[in-house]
DNA sequence: AACAGAGCCAACCGCGGCGCG
DNA sequence: ACGCGCCGCGGTTGGCTCTGT
């Protein structure tokens, strides 16, 4: 992977030949693309204004050719303060492991347990390394290989979401937990280990207590010292 | 130098849930 | 109770760069 200074740069020169098609479009229809410059401080001050909320306002309001729906994007993924840009490190991807195991393609909750860290981001860095690499380790452990690693991580190998039906149910007790990051949420969580069968073997696999896990209340905002809870 | 394929990431799309009138 | 609009999420795609041949 290139270093992430390169990677910013990549990403300017892209923003730069976006901004010209973008010039180049006639304001009729809504815009779609990459976004220029302009666009994204024009977004950042109007939510800074406004809130984070709203989003069809707000792209109103900034004078924006966008739905609603694509500054939200754009704000989570790029603009909002404490964003973490750049390499993920070991204790993080270790993370993201161990919450995919546990939660699965729930990004944004994997991302709420990430401070800086968006969703999109986590999912494309599965995409992009980790699901390879654990099929990598299944088919090396099927060859006849076998370490620690890959023992961890071999319920992992499930499409993604294929077992979002249970999840849902978690999702729907946890909402609030993905917002955790803005910072004051207290979330009580029935326990996972209460839904059994298929993968969610994996919960009994995880020495962990879940209400401790997605108990919010003793952190603040940006630290990953919680994390050290539930290594080993 | 030119090309093809792989890798990567930002952004879009479709769907479900929720709140409000 | 119902319909509508908005928000948030996960999946997917588009387009650029990198790397190998």
């Amino acid at each position: 992977m290139a270093p992430k200074k390169e990677e910013s740069a990549k990403r300017e020169v892209m923003k730069m030949k976006s901004l010209e098609a973008v010039m180049k479009n006639t304001k009729r229809e809504v815009n779609k693309g990459a976004w220029t410059a302009e666009e994204d401080q024009k977004l950042a001050e109007v939510t800074a204004i406004h809130g984070a909320k709203k989003w069809k306002s707000i792209a109103a309001k900034a004078g924006l050719n966008r739905c609603g729906k694509s500054c939200r994007l754009r704000w989570l993924n790029y603009l909002r303060p404490n964003i973490k840009r750049g390499n993920i490190s070991d204790q993080e991807e270790d993370l993201i492991l161990r919450l995919h195991k546990l939660l699965g393609n729930r990004w944004s909750l994997i991302a709420g347990r990430l401070p800086g860290r968006t969703d999109n981001e986590i999912k494309n860095y599965w995409n992009s390394h980790l699901s390879k690499r654990i099929n990598q380790k299944e088919k090396q452990r099927n060859i006849g290989g076998d370490d620690d690693s890959t023992r961890q991580i071999s319920t992992v190998d499930q499409k993604p979401g294929t077992h979002l039906g249970e999840q849902n149910k978690i999702h729907g007790e946890m909402k609030q937990d993905s917002s955790s990051e803005e910072g004051t949420t207290t979330t009580t969580t029935t326990s996972a280990s209460n839904k059994g069968g298929d993968d969610h073997e994996n919960y009994s696999n995880l020495d962990i207590d879940i209400d401790d896990f997605f108990d919010f209340s003793n952190e603040g905002p940006f630290n990953l010292e919680w994390v050290n809870k539930f290594l080993y």
